[in-house]
DNA sequence: AATGAATGAGCCTTCATTCAT
DNA sequence: GATGAATGAAGGCTCATTCAT
């Protein structure tokens, strides 16, 4: 169960994540993260540093959030059904969180990382069974001989594309099925 | 009278540019903008109405360069040699430009879009050829039977994270070369 | 936190009364009405929306004063009379506030009472017993048998411009008594 | 005949009085002034030395032109014979260039005067022959017994103030002929 | 712990004025 | 003489942050 407190600082979190992605990161401000959250301005400070702070934690949450719900990976599993497993969960994740998903890709291709002192190292923390699972595909044979920023570049990438073109209207499920990303995806890696 | 002058408005573009790329676009400011571009801050007015009809046409000025440097199709050519072809000017063009191609994707994933009132068949325009390539190939049976934003999620988006990724240091065109991240591309969309 | 301050929004209220009398409507900025204020310029938006505001509700606030000051008339009074002791009224109101009555008729003939979205219901809001007034004596044949505007721009108007020409040291009371405004003011308006 | 830069003097004049009168003397600025004069801002300074001389020469300008249309008094005529004539010339001035003199009156009222450098004297220049009529019809014993600025006071103010109640349509000609409005004057004034 | 009034730096924009053409 | 591009100060307003309550 959460503390009022931890109640009250995840509500923080998600207005900010809610102005972020609704009206882009150059739009976010302190008076408006409270106002949607519902407290003064000023109580911000009681669960966060400072601005980037926030933002650092925003980032951090939410990337751990992605990892918990993907990257649970069975390591003895047959690596190319691991990754056709991967993409059931993102997609799965993707359809009630997608904006997790958008968040982390916004920070990830940014400045803003270095500006808010996040490490590649912060970053990957949580994702490490994704380079496991790439690297025991590659040395099985069963993956195309790759490296994992690679091999993932067609695992990871092509589910958030398709979520956000579904969600944009570009394209639909009955048109588009799931299954077909996979396919084409898998196409790509496996052997 | 001092007359308009085109490579001061060029400047100004690329000043913009270059901040949105180095510092992010929510530090995006005119006197920023006006002490890189080494002009008065009204000066900017002279050339565009407002910030955001400056950021509107930093997008369309990068997004027609990148259009006229790979949408070439060679509309009798085989589709998927066509695809091989395409992925080889973005990745030439990127090697010394990879901010346009960085820029295109911050602005089209996010609210500003919106915001600056750029619609989507503005975005699209020049773009039209890559449209036509995915048809003609699915057509003819050269290509998997998926729509446009589907294939070219396999054959555009790889090159622009293979560049980011070399860029970043992540990888190096030793470890995988170019060549790999086509054939990885057209495994997946060729039959 | 602290707490709203009345104090502080008259203050900014004087302030800005001042600079326009003292300096006129086009030399109104925040930053110097902040600083004869003594307050930060961002202090104004505490208590007020935007400087049109500012504006708006200075006037409205003088436009009270004067009417709370003047428009206490005795419904069952002679006319004449009344008309007399809110003449008086006014005479003495203006010896210690003429800048209500300047600043009052300098809005009441400038575009800013549209571009402030003051409509002329509201300008008169108090005034309404001088009208009554004006009706009363007119149907009891005590005045020349015309409206509102006229009477008033007979009784109201001069008194302003005898107070001015006071202070401009262009007349003395001693040279010209109060009385001869009303003697005056009574000839033009009684039968 | 005016030589085509007294034209061109004008035209800025008249733009400079439709800005004042139109959107009041804050929203004046040189690039309005010449966007309706239809030339280019800098030209401005070949006519005028700055902004302040433009407002000063606009003033006189204007101030001129009503002197010249109701100053002219006949030194012989009866005071109150010439008070009326006066008043009709003011009504007849008014009705095609109420804006000349509603214009000085703002300026005569406000810190601009100041401010621009004009002196009383100044703004006295040409309305001599009103102070000689007026001290023409005290020592005949045709008027009250008061000084130039009160007597005018009943007769210049409220043609004023009734050309001005007619164009914000407060009054009508017809619910309100100008011949009343010279009565009340006269009442007030004639002995 | 929570509030929001207060601050002043910094933002976007407009302005009066200058000056190359 | 006329133009309008260029300048940078100043304007209105918002913001992150502090702190009295």
């Amino acid at each position: 169960m959460r503390t009022p407190d931890q109640e009250k600082k995840s509500r923080i979190l998600d207005s900010t994540s809610s102005i972020i992605m609704n009206q882009g990161i150059a739009a976010v401000s302190l008076s408006k993260i409270a106002k949607e959250a519902n407290i003064a301005s000023g109580t911000i400070y009681t669960y966060f540093a400072n601005k980037d702070d926030l933002l650092k934690q925003v980032y951090l949450n939410r990337k751990d959030r992605v990892a918990q719900a993907i990257a649970q990976i069975d390591d003895a599993g047959d690596p190319a059904q691991e990754v056709s497993r991967l993409m059931d969960r993102m997609y799965a994740f993707g359809q009630t969180n997608l904006d997790d998903l958008l968040l982390i890709r916004e920070f990830n291709q940014s400045p803003l990382m270095a500006q808010l002192g996040i490490d590649p190292s912060e970053a990957y923390a949580g994702f490490e069974p994704l380079a496991e699972l790439t690297k025991r595909g590659v040395d099985a044979g069963v993956f195309v001989p790759d490296v994992y920023p690679v091999i993932m570049s067609y695992a990871y990438t092509p589910v958030v594309e398709y979520l956000l073109a579904i969600r944009n209207g570009g394209i639909t499920p009955e048109q588009v099925p799931f299954a077909n990303i996979k396919k084409l995806s898998l196409r790509a890696i496996v052997r």
